[in-house]
DNA sequence: GTCAAATAGATTTTCGAAAATCTATTTGAT
DNA sequence: ATCAAATAGATTTTCGAAAATCTATTTGAC
C-alpha cells in the first residue's frame, strides 16, 4: 500500500457514515431545530437505505439531538430559551469540576498538548470565506479540539464525554445565533486568558473565566434567539413550514 | 372499552420492547459484562427481527451499555475497578450539584414526593425471594424513584438526565456484587438520614451523607469485583466462556 | 349543519434475505 | 517447519418490500 494513504481507510459502514453526517448537520443547522426527519428523505440524502439512518437516528436520539415519537418518526431536537439556559448552567458546572481535576492533575505532556491546541485554533479564521453567516468547519474543530485539551487531564472519561456532549449541544445554539446575527465575537484573547490561568495553575482563576466564557456566549446566543423568534418565527425556515 | 383496561394500551413498539428488554438485562447482569450480543441470539430471545434489535442496541451504544465495534458487533460494556472509581466520583459530584440546586428550589410537591418515595422504598422488601442472589425488582425501582427525587426538584433536566443514566451504571456494578456476595447492606436507615438532612435543607450535611452513601457502595462493589475477579475471573460466566 | 365512522394516502416500523466483512483453518510454496 | 495466500463458515451490515400505524379527508346518518 501506498504509505502516504497509509490508514486513511475510509473503510466506514454506511451507519456510522450516517451518524457523522447527521450530527454535522443538526449541530450546523443544516438540518433546522423542530425539523421533521423523514427516513425518506434522509435516504435520498445520504444515498443509502432504511437501516443505516434509523439506527443512526436511534443513537442521536440517545445523544439528545434527535426527538423520537412513537409511530410518529423523529424530528431535531427542539430548542428553547429554557433548553439554552439548562444547558449553559450544566455545563458551566461540569467544565468546573473537570477544569479542576485537570488543573491538579496535569503534566507536560497536556501542557504541550494546550499550548498546541490555542496555537491551532489562533491561526484558524472562524468565518467561513464561501458563506459568511456560517462559521468555518475548521475552526468548530479546533474550537472544539481547545475546549477538550482543556479538560483531557482531568483523569475521567465520564466527565469528559459528558462535557463535550454539552459542547455539541451548546454549539447548535451558536450556529444558529450566527445564521441571525453572522459571526462578530473575536475571542482569541478570551482563550488565550483562559489557557495562561491554566497553565499557570490558577485554579480559581481559571474557572470564573470559564464561567464568564460560557455566560457571554449564552448572552449573545439567547439575545439573538430571541429576536430570531419574533421576526421570523423559527418554525418556518428554508422556505419549508415545519410541523 | 372495559374500564379497567383502561390506558394499559401495551402499544409498545418492538424496538421499545427490545430496549427496554436489553437495558434491563443488562443492568441486572442477565446479561454480563463482555458478553457479546449476537443478533441471531437477541432476536431468538426476545422474538422479533433484526431490525428493532440493532436500533435498540445503537440507542444503548450511545448511553454506554454496549459497546459496538465496526462490523465485529455488539457487546456489553466492560466493568473494571477503574471505570467503577470514575463513575463513582463522576456520580458523586454530578449528584452534589443536583442536590444543591434541589435544596434551594425545592418546593411542598418535592417534599411530599419525597416523603412518598421514602415510604414505598422502606416497605418494599429488598431481596428476591425466589432468588436470594438477586435483588428484588420492586426494590431497585423503588431506590431508583427514591434517589430520583432527592434531586428532582433541582429545575435542571440536563443534570436529571445525567445523574439519572450514571445511576443506572451504577447499578449494573452493584448487580455484579450482590450475584457473588448476596445482599446484606441493609440501608433503610441510610436512605431515612438523607432525607431527614434534604427536608431540613441541611445543604452540606445531605451532600456529605450523599458522598458517604455512594462511596459506601463503591467500596462494597470493589471489594467484591477484585475477588470475583482472581476467585473465578470474570469472562467465564454461566457456564459459557465469553469473548 | 354536525359529528362520528369509513376511507385513502403517507409514513413509520418490521421482516427476511442478499451483500459485505470478519475469523479460523487449510493449502501450498519456500 | 514456516509463512503467506486462499478458502469456508459465521456474523454483521444493508437493502427493498410488506405490514402496521398515523393523518387528513370524505362519507353518511341524524
Amino acid at each position: 500500500m501506498p504509505p502516504s494513504l497509509a490508514k486513511s481507510d475510509s473503510a466506514q459502514t454506511l451507519n456510522a457514515s450516517a451518524f457523522n453526517q447527521l450530527r454535522s448537520d443538526i449541530i450546523a443547522c443544516r438540518l433546522m431545530p423542530n425539523e421533521r426527519l423523514r427516513v425518506e428523505a434522509l435516504r435520498e440524502r445520504y444515498e443509502m437505505g432504511n437501516s443505516p439512518i434509523r439506527e443512526a437516528l436511534m443513537r442521536l436520539e440517545a445523544e439528545g439531538l434527535v426527538e423520537l415519537e412513537q409511530n410518529k418518526g423523529f424530528k431535531v431536537s427542539e430548542v428553547s430559551q429554557e433548553k439554552l439556559l439548562d444547558l449553559m448552567q450544566s455545563r458551566i458546572e461540569i467544565e468546573t469540576i473537570a477544569l479542576r481535576w485537570a488543573l491538579e492533575k496535569g503534566g507536560v505532556e497536556w501542557e504541550a498538548d494546550l499550548l498546541s491546541a490555542f496555537h491551532r485554533l489562533s491561526r484558524q479564521a472562524k468565518v467561513d470565506p464561501l458563506n459568511p453567516r456560517a462559521i468555518s468547519a475548521a475552526w468548530s474543530k479546533e474550537h472544539a479540539d481547545f475546549h477538550a485539551a482543556l479538560v483531557s487531564a482531568c483523569g475521567s472519561s465520564t466527565m469528559m464525554s459528558i462535557r463535550s456532549r454539552l459542547f455539541e449541544q451548546a454549539e447548535r445554539y451558536v450556529a444558529l445565533s450566527i445564521m441571525s446575527t453572522g459571526p462578530l465575537r473575536d475571542d482569541v484573547t478570551e482563550h488565550k486568558q483562559l489557557m495562561r490561568a491554566a497553565l499557570n495553575r490558577e485554579i480559581d482563576k481559571t474557572i470564573e473565566l470559564n464561567r464568564i466564557h460560557i455566560t457571554r456566549t449564552l448572552d449573545k446566543v439567547s439575545g439573538s434567539l430571541a429576536a430570531g423568534k419574533s421576526q421570523t418565527d423559527l418554525r418556518i425556515v428554508n422556505g419549508k413550514t415545519l410541523k
